[in-house]
Order: structure tokens, then sequence, then C-alpha cells
RNA sequence: CGGGGUGUGGCGAAGUUUGGUAUCGCGCUUGGUUCGGGACCAAGAGGCCUCGGGUUCGAAUCCCGACACUCCGACCA
């Protein structure tokens, strides 16, 4: 039995170097959640929907935050923390926005034994206490903008859950900024578009749609909702990250006025831009393989994995160790595995956790003042002389993440279609799945038509438009406005 | 919220139909041999069978209930 196991297993090996991973042909949801565990990014807790994260996992998760936050302050942004609760007459303020939250919020109602006299809310997003403060404090035009940032966790009572794509509680900063006026809170909601979208083209290898919510889509409250746009690797759309323009109507309902420099008193202009560790979803979604995690180099929190062959003979270990340094100090995320696992299991686990770039340095290599480098992505190997090591490894490490982008790149342009009829749009999403590019007469009754009929819901109306003629695919009138519909998560 | 599946050492499972000493693989510990794609030998450790009630001389197994995970759908910024 035994033996016959093993004979399977080494069949199976040819193929697929890990097996403990469902193939994502034969169960795309099970290679997900396979691979969110095998990766050791997240153990589940004992509540439905909240998770652990695991130092794998929030590693990328710091990665991220160190980069965005470095992004918000080069916008001058600054960091606050607001509280973890929110009164129920502070939430009700806003009636768009609490229709919005109220089915999903959780409540404390006691405090030790005692009831409360009025039950508070775990906030599920914090306009509401932004826009309190922002009561207190702001008086004069002088006082403004104020561009404020915080990292925190939040809490929503979703029915379905998944690790990183819906959680009850998740993890995500939440920008809130107020303005004098509408056009300077306009280009700060454009502004923080673009800062997501950079960062995801740029660090996570994600190339993406930026595009305006329709009404039906978006936020609770919101005037304007704009939003990045990814697909994933199974040609499910994912919002990634969103950026929204509330005009002044939360100002209204919070009473927050200011005197401007006319000495009139005025209502200031909001915005609120959110990233979450949805990405991080996003990320694996992307990238992945059959292998487990791939994770672009920028953002890995292991860049390169030196293993050292056959660790018993003479000068091995020290060599390792050698290499690990010099690439230490060239600045590169390193590590060593001297674990007494053999190689091959080594070689798994790291393909695993999606490790970018493996050094193989054996007692062969030494002999020949080389080390073999193997890319996570294609699995390409490269034969590096010893004297190039800091100037070959950063050059692989370009080369894979600008190969994720790419490969992502085409598999967003090869899988967004156009079409001009509903019939189309449905015959697109049953056969081969993606984006579907129309026009759309602006109407959320034709939306939620299309929703019924073909089982897609509007991503986002590009913000690059061609501006041709057209019809709208529901009822046929003629308009101009390009969308994209998908299939989203 | 509707429908399906699952819950047994850390992980994956068998055992449940037909109640009777809790099994197997992986992992873990120790020692030794290995080392270029998940190595091998030997000796060990580890379990409130998800939880709560019931039936029974006796329950992982039968009955009732709860909870959790997971998939599909609905809902969802």
């Amino acid at each position: 039995m035994g033996r016959l196991m093993k004979g399977l297993k080494e069949v199976a090996k040819e193929k697929k170097q890990v097996e403990q991973i469902t193939d994502m042909e034969v169960d795309f949801a099970q290679w997900y959640t396979d691979v969110v565990t095998k990766a050791e990014l997240i153990d589940y807790s004992g509540v439905k929907g909240l998770m652990i994260l695991r130092p794998y996992g929030y590693a990328i998760w710091e990665n991220i935050q160190k980069v965005l936050d470095g992004m918000f302050k080069e916008k001058g942004h600054e960091n606050v923390a607001m509280p973890l609760l929110i009164p129920e007459s502070l939430l009700q303020k806003e009636k768009d926005h609490v229709e919005g939250f109220a089915p999903e919020v959780a409540w404390v109602t006691y405090g030790g034994s005692e009831k409360l006299s009025e039950r508070l809310c775990i906030r599920p997003t914090s306009e509401t206490l932004f826009c309190e403060h922002w009561g207190h404090i702001v008086h004069s035009w002088r006082d403004l903008p104020k561009l404020y940032n915080q990292w925190c966790s939040v809490l929503r009572w979703e029915k379905t859950t998944r690790p990183f794509l819906r959680g009850r509680e998740f993890h995500w900063q939440e920008g809130h900024t107020l303005h004098a006026t509408a056009e300077e809170a306009i280009n700060e909601t454009m502004q923080q578009l673009e800062v997501y979208a950079e960062f995801c083209e740029n660090w996570l290898a994600m190339p993406v749609i930026r595009g305006r919510k329709t009404k039906k889509e978006q936020f609770a409250g919101a005037e304007a909702t704009y939003t990045v746009e990814c697909m994933m690797h199974d040609k499910k759309a994912l919002q990634s990250g969103t950026s929204h323009y509330f005009g002044d109507g939360f100002a209204k309902a919070f009473g927050i006025t200011f005197t401007d420099k006319n000495n009139q008193l005025t209502y200031p202009h909001q915005t609120s831009w959110g990233l979450s560790t949805r990405i991080i979803g996003g990320l694996i979604m992307t990238h992945g393989d059959n292998n487990g995690l791939v994770l672009p180099p920028k953002i890995a929190p292991i860049q390169v994995i030196v293993l050292p062959i056959a660790m018993h003979k003479d000068g091995v270990t020290d060599k390792a160790w050698e290499l690990i340094n010099r690439l230490k100090a060239a600045g590169l995320r390193v590590r060593g595995d001297f674990s007494d696992n053999s190689p091959g299991w080594k070689f798994s686990e790291y393909e695993m956790k999606g490790v970018p770039l493996r050094i193989e340095i054996g007692p062969k290599d030494i002999e020949n003042g080389q080390c073999v480098a193997v890319r996570r992505d294609n699995g390409e190997k490269t034969v590096i002389a010893l004297e190039e090591l800091e100037a070959k490894i950063p050059e692989l490490l370009d080369a894979v993440q600008q190969g994720l982008f790419d490969k992502a790149k085409r598999n967003l342009e090869e899988h967004t279609y156009d079409a001009v009829t509903a019939d189309d749009i449905k015959e697109i999403i049953n056969t081969k799945g993606g984006f579907v590019r129309t026009k759309w007469c602006g109407d959320t009754e034709c939306e939620l038509k299309l929703k019924e009929y073909a089982g897609v819901s509007s991503r986002c109306m590009p913000l690059s438009q061609d501006g041709k003629e057209g019809v709208c695919p529901v009822c046929g009138r003629s308009c101009n406005t390009t969308i994209i519909w998908g299939v989203a998560y």
C-alpha cells in the first residue's frame, strides 16, 4: 500500500511539484483556501469571519502598509487613531450612510454587567467619528484642509466569509479628508485613486482599471465613488481600492462649518478612501499558481531564499551564509534554510510560500565558483558566477516583478471583450468569463435588469472614455458612456 | 438567509449503516544514516472522538439540540 502510494506520488510529481494544493483548474475556490493555509498566511479563529493573520501573512501586510503609508505621507496626510465604538445616535446622523451599514453592524450593549443606556456599534468604518471630531476642531478656512488617515480594523457582520476576500473583521487603512472647496476635495479623491492604482501596478504587479462606480454600486453617503478594479485568475473582478467624494453631505448632517476667506459661514467638502487586506486575496488570485503563492519581489517578505545542498559537506554552510550576508548587505530581504529537511522538501516549501527567487548552493557550485538561481514565476534556472551575485540577483528580481505584471496584464486584456447587446454579454460571461465593455444609458433600471438577466454587476465606468456614440445593451437608447461589466468577488 | 458537505491526536482520514480495548498515514521528539525536486532505519510522545442534553450495563457510533468550518446561491461599497 505504502509502495503503491509512493508510486502514484512519483507520477504526480512529474507535472506538479506540490501535491498538497488542489489545482486551480479543478476547483478554484479550494485552490485558494489551500494556498492561504499552506502558505501559512492565516489560521481560522473560534469566531466565523475573524482570522488570525500569521507572521508570514502579516509580514505581507506590513510591507503593504510601509509602502502605502509612505505614499500617503508624501501627499501630506497624517495618521490618527479613532475610537473603536460609535454611539448609535452618531451613526444615525447621515441617512444614506446608516441605511448602508446598519444591516451589518455589531453592537455592544453591556459594560460589565450593566446594560448601557445607549448601545454602541463597533465601527464598520469611521466617517461618523471623523465628522464629529472635525465639528469640534474646524472653525476657520485656516484649519483646512484636514488630511487624515488611520490604520485599524473594522467589523461588518457579513453572512458569507472567505479569508482576506470577505471577513467580518478586516484590517485596512481609511483616509479621511476635509477641504474648503469641492474642487479641492475632488482633486484629493482622484489623487488618492491614482495612489492606489500606482501602488497596485508598480508594487503588487496588479494591473488595474481606474473608473467610477455607478450610483447603485457607490458608497453609502457618497456623491461619487471611484475604484481600481483588478481581474483575478478565474476572470472574476476584485475591487481593490476605493476613493469617495462626499461633497458637503456629511458636513451638513454633522453640522461642520467654517468661516471662509470672505467671512461667510460655509460647509466643507469631504473625501474618504480605503484599501484593505482584501488586496492580499487579490495578490494570491492574480499571481498564484498550482504550486502555491507567487509574490511580487517588491512586496515579498522574503525575496530570496538560500538553500544549501548537501550541508554536511565541507564549506557548504559557510558559503551559504556568505551569500546571505552579501545579499543582505546589498539591501535584499534574504533568508537561508539550514534545517535538516531534504532539499526537495525545501524547494516545495518556499514555492508554496511564493518566494520570488531561490538560490541553490552545493559542493559542485562551490567548486565552480557559482550558484544556481531559480525563478518562482517561471521556474527558469540561471547559473550565476559568485562574483556577480550583487549585480545579477536584483536583475532577476526585477525580471520576476515585470514578468508577473506582464502576465497579469495579458490576462486582463485577453479577457476583456467588447459587446453591444445583453445577449452578447450573457454569452461571453457564460462561455468565457472576464470583463465585458459596452455603452450604458446611465439608468439604474437597466443595470438591475442586466444583473438579473446575465448575472453581472457593473464594475466601473473607466476614466478613459472614447466618447463614441453607442446603444445601451438593455434599453437600446443611444448613449456614449463606456462601462465594464463582470462577476465580482 | 436558503441549499449541500464536513467536524475523530498538530494535519489528512478510517471506524458510525449493525453500540463493546479508539485505528492508519503524514507531522512531532530522540538517535543514526542521508542530502541537486517533499529521504531512510529504529525507538518514543501525543486523543473530553466539536459542544450540550438524552437512550443504554456500555455511545465516536443511536436520538434531540447547539456551534463551527467549507462549497454553491442570495445579499453585500
